[in-house]
DNA sequence: TCCTTAAATTTACGCGCGTAAAGTTTTTGA
DNA sequence: TCAAAAACTTTACGCGCGTAAATTTAAGGA
């Protein structure tokens, strides 16, 4: 590799021996110029190994290579596993990832959605806040930037929205108890965060009454976005409250269920299905997290490699296409049965 | 708010009535022009909100006003919660996070660096993944870009280190453990991924060495960062084959004994500090999910509110001094016992 | 071989802003 | 009040690259 620097395209197309213009060619699409072209080109990169100005080349071009990835709250490693892979995924599709998370805060998902506004992206894929989401300030940028919605549907905002199917799960993991014992109670949070708290809810409803079961619902206090905290504070009071007609429950969500099984843990509540055991807990969404806990939660996992990979594909069809969608599609994903020792 | 958009500065100057160079000033620094020149300036972007071309900005600027931040992986919640205090100090400070994860990945660290490296930010705060990081690689970055390390220590490389004091805290616990109880065995990766293992295991040996205690170390088999999986398989052999001299366990950090928790229970072995418990077990960083197992997990915390701190007030102290550190300071901030009832 | 077509070159302009230099106006302080 | 200092305006250039138009060169087929 020779040392001596190369300072821009102009240089660089010099010692390549080609012109700039074609070297420009080249970094914009390599399969666009000659084959002698591109190996000449590809030998001088060896030999110098320049890189154009990332800057100079988004001050020109209509569109940038970024994509903007939004996610809720970062620190759950739900939501840290699926930005992973959709990272993968803008990476491997030639894009710049620029991964934002709102920490549960709605005027930072706004602020994120500025600051990905001044990056002119060209596509971001979002996992809203939810309830809480400034839905007009989103719906604004929208309408500015390709955006493909997943994890949490603000109906009619983005060019798409993927995601879990919280009706068929929570009827999968609900027929589940009842075929195995009791039928389960439904343990949430009284205002969740987001829509898919309220599918899961009105699914067990509806599940129950359809095998003529009688619902119980527990509706615990608690905001923000520490639901293990909170599940464990509803747990000690309902659990003290004796709040549960039968010896089922089903959380709303894994951490909240997270929580539950720590706060029966500390009562000496013994969680599980085999002899000797109180209680049954089931969850929703198999966090990665789930596998460790005391007992191992069963639980119906979200396929989010499939929702991922959908949403991806989805937005680069809309960046390639250079046309907002025809109509905005919805897409869910199954979620499985994962039978763990809780229930 | 007038709907005329404005194209660039040009227009945004015409229309405040004032020169182009004055308003570039402005953007540059608020406080450098007079206080009614900056009046008439903030009454316009009022009226037409407009917005600097961010690419324009930095290709002429020297340095970018970009800080990264790289940690080794995201998808564990202790790197989520650090990296976002250190995003709130960037953003406080005036500067644009730049988020990335090596995904456990030495070649993904590189390549993070290599794509941060392209948008030439004026600093990086970085947790190198540890004894797998590519050392040279690193090396070489950090005398492009001035880079601050923390948690995890390489030795020589960056302008300075923040992190935790692996034997202040290791001592303090292991003290803990021996006044309250049986001294503890000594629980961890065989190959541990970064260096704060291995200097919480000789800080154990020196100190059970000192108080005239026979160590003991029981080293399991993993690689990667599935730290609770391979905890929970460790467990499950060392429980079997009754390797445990005493009957507390120290271990190397939270997300092992996580595992070793679920793999305790699962076994039936009663964890804990009351009558009826057979063992005790604690851990090390106070993970945030440490308050959430069962039972809940005396462990000591790494003070990394503190640490976040410290490893951006020294990046911003060298940027704005655009000097190189003169030597490269460490800095180490102790942990506080977290008494739960595991231990 | 020649002709058609595809590809590369030459030339030139523009993107939006930083920034320097020289000249002008306003502010500041005694 | 007046001169010095500070702030602003005008003018002009450059950053590194995208891209269009006209021209030249190379590739491929009968």
């Amino acid at each position: 590799m020779d040392d001596s620097k190369i300072r821009n395209m102009e240089e660089f197309a010099s010692v390549s021996g080609i012109s700039r213009p074609t070297v420009s060619k080249y970094f914009n699409d390599p399969e666009s110029v000659r084959k002698s072209t591109r190996a000449r080109i590809e030998a001088a990169l060896e030999q110098y190994d320049y890189r154009p100005n990332i800057y100079a080349i988004n001050q020109n071009r209509r569109s940038t290579k970024n994509v903007g990835i939004v996610v809720p709250y970062l620190a759950d490693p739900f939501f840290a596993e699926i930005a992973r892979h959709v990272e993968t995924h803008v990476i491997g599709a030639g894009f710049r990832p620029i991964l934002l998370s709102s920490h549960g805060d709605p005027g930072q998902e706004i602020g994120n959605l500025d600051s990905l506004r001044a990056l002119r992206p060209a596509g971001v894929l979002m996992a809203p806040l939810g309830r809480a989401s400034d839905r007009a300030m989103v719906e604004a940028f929208c309408e500015e930037v390709p955006t493909v919605l997943f994890d949490s549907n603000l109906e009619g905002v983005g060019e798409a929205f993927v995601g879990h199917d919280n009706r068929q799960a929570t009827e999968n993991i609900v027929k589940y108890l009842c075929r195995t014992g009791e039928p389960p109670v439904f343990f949430e949070m009284k205002t969740p965060a987001n829509p898919n708290a309220n599918r899961r809810r009105n699914a067990y409803l509806d599940v129950m009454r359809a095998h003529g079961h009688e619902p119980q619902v527990i509706s615990i206090d608690g905001v923000g976005w520490e639901f293990e905290e909170i599940g464990f504070r509803g747990a000690q009071k309902a659990l003290a409250a004796r709040e549960f007609s039968t010896n089922t429950v089903l959380c709303s969500n894994d951490r909240l269920a997270i929580g539950f099984l720590s706060a029966a843990y500390e009562t000496g509540l013994r969680i599980g299905v085999g002899a000797g055991c109180a209680m049954r807990v089931a969850g929703h969404d198999d966090h990665p997290f789930a596998r460790f806990t005391c007992p191992r939660l069963t639980t119906i996992s979200q396929d989010y490699t499939s929702i991922a990979t959908k949403a991806a594909e989805t937005l680069f069809g809309l960046i390639e296409s250079d046309a907002r969608a025809a109509s905005r599609e919805t897409t869910l994903f199954d979620g499985k049965l994962i039978l763990r020792s809780s229930a």
